[in-house]
DNA sequence: CCCTGATTCGC
DNA sequence: GCGAATCAGG
């Protein structure tokens, strides 16, 4: 059985390309298929061709950090300013459906819908009155962090070393690793292998490995998971050598 | 080289 | 209809 165009395959296309994402990456999303290929059906579908000659995407963006400016010695020339052409609405955008996750077989209240579609900008623009954040309750009654809030996903506490925390005066009152159980809460606090890591040490939200107030950092409204694939930080700072 | 999308054309 | 091969531009 070969990866055929389902509808919904088609629709992942569909808006993922009118969304402005590269060939590549909706093949890549979809699996199964090859950037010619997505090519090729979006095409078939008669979807608007945009800039054909290339344009830079998100890719670009990444690594244009890796492209720091060169001063040349003798340029006398003015520094002009790139005037950033049209960056329109090419954004993060997420085909599969918004997921919402509910960890336990607790009923689950998820009302958050912010559009926030903004057009180019009004002439007059109103005091915005009071942002109307809607949060979702999660079980145990923790707030969810609302999608527009979710500034970056926080990590909890990646770890730098691979050393136990030594006990010592500082640690005096904290709750240590091996102070933890299942009815406090293991949100960690600092870092694994400096001085003063340790644990939340709230009781926990029943059910759950953290406090209340901890489980709206750990679970948050839920964003499509089909985003961009940055998850996993290198084990160890291996750059790799060639 | 890398990347991009467009097009062709045998299947 | 499909997509590898090819072409063409950045």
């Amino acid at each position: 059985m070969t990866m055929s165009w389902t509808d919904e395959r088609i629709d992942t296309l569909r808006r993922m390309w009118e969304a402005g994402q590269t060939a590549s990456q909706i093949a890549e999303e979809l699996g199964g298929v090859s950037r010619n290929a997505v090519i090729g059906k979006a095409h078939r579908l008669g979807l608007q061709s945009r800039p054909s000659p290339v344009k830079p995407n998100e890719p670009a963006a990444a690594k244009a950090a890796a492209a720091p400016p060169a001063p040349k010695p003798a340029a006398p020339v003015a520094a002009a300013p790139v005037a950033a052409p049209p960056r329109p609405p090419v954004e993060r955008v997420i085909p599969p459906v918004v997921v919402a996750a509910a960890p336990p077989a607790v009923e689950i209240e998820d009302d958050v819908e912010d559009d926030t579609e903004v057009e180019a900008d009004a002439p007059v623009a109103p005091p915005r009155p009071a942002p109307p954040i809607l949060r979702s309750v999660g079980p145990g009654g923790f707030l969810r962090q609302a999608p527009g809030e979710q500034q970056a996903p926080i990590t909890p506490a990646p770890p730098r070393r691979l050393v136990p925390a030594k006990p010592s005066a500082d640690m005096a009152g904290k709750t240590t690793l091996l102070d933890l159980n299942d009815k406090i809460c293991k949100w960690p606090i600092g870092h694994p292998g400096e001085p003063d890591f340790h644990f939340c040490g709230e009781k926990v939200n029943p059910g759950f490995p953290y406090c209340v107030g901890h489980c709206g950092h750990a679970y948050q409204a839920q964003l499509p998971r089909r985003d961009r694939r940055p998850p996993p930080p290198l084990p160890f700072g291996g750059p790799r050598a060639r």
